[in-house]
DNA sequence: AGTGCCATTTTTGTATGCAAAAGTAAAATT
DNA sequence: AATTTTACTTTTGCATACAAAAATGGCACT
């Protein structure tokens, strides 16, 4: 059963580069993006570039207006709650089907991931405490076995990520995320499912509350 | 806050188009979108074609592969399941969020509904008995006032319904779905937000059964 | 100064052209 | 006969051309 191997188009490299502009909020929100301008900046004709653009409107990240062009979208805080709310029931659905499906190997290695985030934590290691947390809730995902699920998340977290860099890099409750992660461990490793997806709810409910906190201007 | 009136895109009106197509079966799963017979069927040129290729893809009813063309998805079982785990969860949150949120006229206005779905049963009249119910869950939704939610929801949902057309138009549960549904007005009424999410989440997963277990084909 | 009007420029939406890749089928080779 | 080669057709990816819509800016008029 060999995949086939695709090659990759320029349309979704264009899309791939302004995403990735977007997100790290080189292109703020806001922001209309010129056709010819961007075909000068990325060196492609406009026709990948219009593709991109239908594929990141897909994506909730810009919005096209007929005759008017795309404008990278702003997200208001009634947006970043709306967000929340769905990615704290998709995060809950995660741990309580991961609960019911992780295998052995998987729960030792997020496990491991456990402890080098405490000691990312420790030396006060912000981008690899950082590095660890993602892993450890996207091993969570992975072991949920629902890939509708993961692309669902996945495609809300984007449009979060546009906003972490906004807001000043959140020093981010350490100590209270650890210890909602210790819990979160006891919980998979009971697969105790109902348990574990209340606790997720409610971690992402911090998450937002401390986002949302921080100042984003 | 008056909403830019938008103009309607040829690009718009082919993806609808083809949605349309590929929901109602007249796409079958597998099918290769040959561009030069759309293009003659529709009366439109190849590049709002292959920009609505792109918003289709994003919403995954095609798949697109570089060199090789469009192919209309086919949902295995497998996703079938997945997609009712995602959408349990986003309907269970919805009638939790509902419940705090709902006004009193939203609420009457699903009373209606439930009534006129009531008589559609009693009558047997399939179509309104479908109609009423969909209104039902839209109602709730909307009444969760949260739009990405309801955009996640109805992005997903999209891809059941391509199923709904392919099932033998399901003769489904009548009596077992009227009194979930009579037990979901009495939750909403008691604002039993935990007890309505339990109720939706159930109430999917027997959707996903009867949906299941009608042969596909 | 502010508003309405018109000419000009810019920008978008759509169609078309061209080259490269993929598909096809007959001829050649084993 | 089966497989490879090769010539040819089709189809896709990308660039460009053209027309219509929108934006811009100057000018007249209040």
């Amino acid at each position: 059963m060999n995949a086939p191997i695709d090659r990759q188009t320029l349309t979704v490299a264009v899309a791939a580069r302004l995403r990735e502009m977007i997100v790290e909020g080189q292109l703020q929100p806001g922001v209309r993006l010129n056709e010819r301008v961007l075909t000068e900046q990325l060196l492609v004709s406009r026709t990948p570039l219009r593709e991109a653009f239908k594929v990141l409107a897909g994506e909730q990240l810009i919005e096209l207006q007929a005759d008017r062009g795309a404008f990278v979208k702003s997200l208001e805080p009634a947006d970043v709650a709306q967000l929340f709310e769905v990615l704290g029931a998709l995060e809950g659905l995660a741990g309580e089907l991961a609960a019911a499906r992780i295998t052995a190997a998987e729960l030792a290695e997020i496990r491991a991931l456990h402890f080098e985030m405490k000691a990312a934590h420790a030396r006060r290691d912000l981008p690899g405490y950082f590095r660890c947390n993602m892993q450890i809730h996207a091993r969570i995902n992975a072991a949920a076995r629902n890939t509708v699920l993961t692309a669902t998340f996945n495609a809300l977290n984007v449009r979060i990520h546009a906003l972490r860099f906004k807001s000043n890099a959140a020093k981010p409750r350490w100590d209270e995320a650890i210890a909602e992660h210790e819990a979160m461990l006891s919980l998979l490793e009971a697969r105790d499912g109902k348990a574990l997806r209340t606790l997720l709810e409610s971690h992402l409910d911090h998450k937002r509350e401390s986002l949302l906190a921080t100042p984003i201007k």
